[in-house]
DNA sequence: GGCGTGATAGCAAGCGCTTTCTATCGGGTA
DNA sequence: TACCCGATAGAAAGCGCTTGCTATCACGCC
């Protein structure tokens, strides 16, 4: 039926073991020997068995990578930069892995299925992309999780996602308060006193840093803050048309709106458009993330420069164990503040 | 070291055939003897070896999800669908598989290896989306794949992408001609007779497919066609942007661009914006997939709904097994004309 | 009272590969 | 010439699970 092991050395004249040898090339075959294996290989369109091949060796060559949302170009961009780093194919060199995303859709039960379930696989790595739910027995479920991955000697790298203390996660975090408030800081120094805030959903990390830098700035310039001029909302664009709108009903006079995100933006950006508000002359607009279309909208969005590719890379390097993870396991990317077409100086 | 049936076998006083039994639930176990293994697997936190399992009984319960490019919504939001349906979590009820997604980029080669990848891990299904390279060699390996996939019970389901004769794939494809069609019917309908047209990557199925429904509308109302109102490009929006600066200079007196799709479409907008030109007074503007901001921008997007969540089910519940193939294991999907504010008549 | 029966549980033989340990062979060395 | 050694190749013991076949047991019937 299917061509096995055996049929290639018979094949090749070799015993299985030499063919195995000759397929992981660590172990000394003579060049003749290798070349009549992997003739044979080839005639017979030999496919490794991975199942067997992973019991055997107690290793797989499966990569996972969760996401919150796979239509997201946010995650879209760091899981595909994870991926080629990782192997998939590309990454040459015999030590082929599958990496494979896995949606979470944001819900908490899918994210630990996705874990039992990579586990369940012996999985190589795993990599959580992200900002993670700020609900505590999740979090003590996931962590759980994490140690036992781990232990299992799956490596666990969090990217974008705070770091999980214990499990030995290595972690690359991003600064979105760092970021938060630099952005923030811009708009003060334009002179905007009045400033709108949507932020992303209540219970996710993310949401809470970027706001918190928000604050931050605010405070550290004594701008008042009302607590009428924080919408929550979701990541998406549609989000951001609905909270600007609410904002606007609230308080009329305000001259910036700060978004979660770039997408949160542009659907904020449409809001103010249709209510007769010009960009910037009117109101600032400012994003989060840069993702690719913001510099490419009318006008460029103001927003903050989160090296997702190569934060992603290097997850992806460290996940394949190509790269040392960072001292002490924790490494903080910094966002870039990128000052753009929608944010100017307030009117008079 | 870690936990296996055996283990669980000895705690709960059963065989492991036993156990292997009650946790796959396909034979009769006494309710009394299941409670003393379902405790045993808790109180052990036994977590299944899935490569030791899929040798056994030889078929695995991964489910492979190719896709072009997973920073792009129009994948994203078919994965997604495709993922919930086919189990993940979520999808309940004992059968655990786990989906996952691969991205191709694009690339020939990626695509053969991935499906050889998930050849070697004895994949349940696998779900071919978005358009395929119209390259005669590159078509004949997959095929070929396909068809070895196929012989070892993993089953094909194609979801946006064209049949593939002889491989036993089952296929849901889009009908991009007829939506394409359509949309130029439409505009040509409003008095439109110098249209351009911003096409995808050359060598795609959608690609060619799309222009042809263009060409078909043209032709069939005797609306001259010029080779310059054509510009070549990739599904993304700076391509749109650049591409429309391309055609405005070709012949300025073009009163509509019809783009690949959305994302094009957009970039098209701002380009033609930034020209000094109204949408649609001045230029009319049509899209392709209907993608969520198409409804959201300023002007709303005219274009063609393609239901990607439900092709997406679909195409989940075959590979499942949970929905049975169309008659022929062909179905054609067809899209929506959805006429938005984007086009409008021409000027006098 | 002997047995056919249906319902459960156990035995044991693999699934296809990896890897440790051992065997073999051709020299180089003393 | 007798030995030792490095370089290769093979034998065989699993890896942890599934499953066909067999054993056991308690009934109920002839």
């Amino acid at each position: 039926m299917t061509v096995t092991l055996a049929d290639v050395a018979a094949r090749a004249q070799v015993s299985p073991a030499t063919v195995s040898r000759v397929l992981n090339g660590n172990y000394p075959v003579a060049a003749a020997t290798r070349e009549r294996v992997l003739k044979a290989v080839d005639e017979l369109e030999y496919v490794l068995n991975g199942p067997a091949s992973a019991l055997a060796a107690a290793t797989s060559d499966l990569v996972g990578i969760l996401v919150n949302d796979i239509a997201d170009p946010f995650f879209g961009i760091m899981a595909s930069a994870i991926q080629s780093e990782i192997g998939g194919p590309g990454g040459r060199a015999g030590g082929e892995r599958l990496a494979v995303v896995c949606n979470t859709g944001g819900s908490p039960e899918r994210e630990l299925t996705y874990l039992t379930l990579l586990q369940r696989q012996r999985a190589a790595a795993v990599v959580l992309t992200g900002g993670a739910l700020e609900d505590a027995p999740h979090r003590a479920a996931v962590s759980a999780k994490l140690r036992k991955l781990a232990e299992a000697g799956t490596r666990v790298v969090l990217c974008g996602r705070p770091p999980a203390p214990g499990t030995g996660a290595i972690a690359l975090t991003f600064d979105n308060r760092g970021g938060g408030r630099e952005l923030t800081e811009h708009l003060i120094g334009l002179g905007h006193r009045r400033l709108g805030y949507i932020a992303g959903p209540q219970e996710r990390t993310t949401t809470r840093h970027r706001l918190e830098g928000h604050r931050a700035a605010l405070a550290a310039h004594g701008v008042e803050e009302d607590p009428r001029w924080t919408v929550y909302g979701r990541y998406d664009r549609r989000s951001g048309y609905e909270a600007t709108l609410e904002l606007l009903r609230r308080d009329p006079a305000l001259t910036a709106v700060v978004a979660a995100n770039d997408s949160v933006a542009l659907g904020a950006c449409a809001a103010l458009r249709e209510s007769g508000l010009r960009i910037p002359d009117d109101v600032s607009v400012a994003g989060f993330d840069d993702l690719p279309f913001s510099i490419d909208v009318v006008p460029a969005l103001t927003t903050v420069r989160l090296p997702l590719a190569e934060a992603g890379a290097r997850a992806g390097r460290i996940a394949r164990g190509r790269e040392d993870a960072p001292p002490g396991g924790i490494a903080t990317v910094r966002g870039e503040l990128m000052v753009r077409g929608s944010s100017g100086q307030p009117r008079e």
